[in-house]
DNA sequence: GGTGCGGTGCTTGTATGATAACCGGAAGAC
DNA sequence: GTCTTCCGGTTATCATACAAGCACCGCACC
């Protein structure tokens, strides 16, 4: 179903919702004091407990720190350690938004692989897509190999953070790949052969410590991959301008 | 200070911290349900009230989901929709790998600004370089300015995944930054002059609609910004290979 | 007058008990 | 056999109390 059933509106989650915008909305200056629990649970008609699990709430988003003895402070600069992608973007609009950003970071972690990488690092990539075939020829769906060779070429990269926000943009693009996947005829035996001869080719590139021609390679995937998945982007990023 | 004071270790922080990992650690497996709050309090030997408020946190981090008169479960997809720079990594190398991070992105936004910036995206971007050039002939900081700037170019990509994240990258990095400003000699006059002699590069390339050029252009300025930094990067992306 | 000390009141953290809403299943009615 | 109703268990919320940390004020003492 599209509209989950109205779940029960927790007044905890209301109240954190409501104070969450009071101080984005700069209601509460950054570093000024909140209100007590005891305040605001009159304010908000609601107990003591419904309040505190509501700061509990704002505290997880880094919204608000408490002492205890001096009350709850809004944070001096909110939740900057966190990073949430809005909603998964089901328009399509939004999902070549979210494979530009991936397809800038994808090939940053293939040239950088190119550099990197070790033999153990280019046999693991090698093994995953040594995987892929074998799940392709018995039929299986192959996606979980397919995640390990994006993987492995950007634990290649040696950078954890391209290769940990890698992983959290995959997660949140797997089930709509997933769908998209359901509906096209992913599985066509010419697509099954093109992907491998991608993959196959970043490899070769990273193997070869030829930075340039991995990211080239993975890009090219990738752009494939969101066309085989009828996301065909409108811009090609690697289009070249005439020169004036 | 580096270590900040040994704060109070609270109960529900300790609870959530080892309830967490034992769920990450896959001691519940996904969409198993938790023991009851009743039994988790005795097993801690702590109150349920401390029990309540760890599953607070759980929840707001999406590892687990209540539902009232059936129990916790534990969430399929863990944390997909958060993404944290682990610890702003005050190492020279990590904060390399965050630039590289940095590099990709904002690269692929000049790119792209390029295609898709209109007149008033372009004169946001112009608008900032000349803020930035009043600040530094005032004697100011410029840093403000200077965020504009790339947020500006981020902005006229037309891609708020790109630019939310890297408003998301900068407030981490902004602090990095203004420490390593103050350790080297950023104001140098030759510095003040490239910076904007940079920045200048990347509008003409946006306004002419290059992306290729833009690209190149605000790699380059952070490649320099980085070494003004005195971050030199070992390897630069952009070393062309030799092809066999 | 200046200084150190404890008192006092406020805050958050924790504990305890009770009630309401909710769910699944089992017992009973038809 | 099927439907209804009840029941035990669970979370959600409420209310109250005590413990611990903090800031401030006033008082005793020098």
């Amino acid at each position: 179903m599209v509209t989950s059933i109205a779940r029960a509106p927790r007044l905890s989650d209301e109240v954190a919702a409501r104070l969450g915008d009071a101080i984005r909305a700069g209601v509460f200056a950054a570093g000024q004091r909140l209100p007590s629990e005891k305040e605001l649970s009159e304010r908000f008609a609601v107990s003591r407990m419904v309040i505190r699990e509501a700061m509990s709430r704002l505290k997880s988003e880094e919204l608000v720190e408490t002492r205890q003895g001096l009350g709850a402070f809004v944070k001096t600069d909110p939740g900057k350690a966190l990073y949430r992608l809005g909603e998964p973007a089901l328009s399509p609009a939004g999902l070549r938004h979210i494979f530009q950003l991936r397809v800038a970071v994808e090939g940053a972690a293939a040239s950088l692989a190119a550099v990197h990488a070790d033999a153990q690092a280019i046999a693991a990539i090698a093994q995953a897509i040594a995987d892929l075939r074998a799940d392709l020829e018995a039929g299986q769906d192959g996606a979980e190999a397919d995640r390990r060779f994006h993987q492995a070429v950007a634990a290649a990269s040696k950078n954890p953070y391209l290769e940990s926000f890698l992983a959290f943009l995959g997660a949140n693009l797997r089930e709509v790949i997933a769908l998209a996947r359901a509906n096209t005829r992913e599985r066509h035996p010419d697509h099954i052969a093109a992907v491998q001869l991608e993959h196959e080719a970043v490899l070769e590139a990273v193997a070869a410590h030829a930075p340039q021609r991995a990211e080239s390679a993975m890009r090219a995937h990738l752009s494939r991959a969101q066309e085989r998945l009828g996301l065909g982007q409108r811009h090609r990023i690697s289009d070249r301008e005439s020169v004036p």
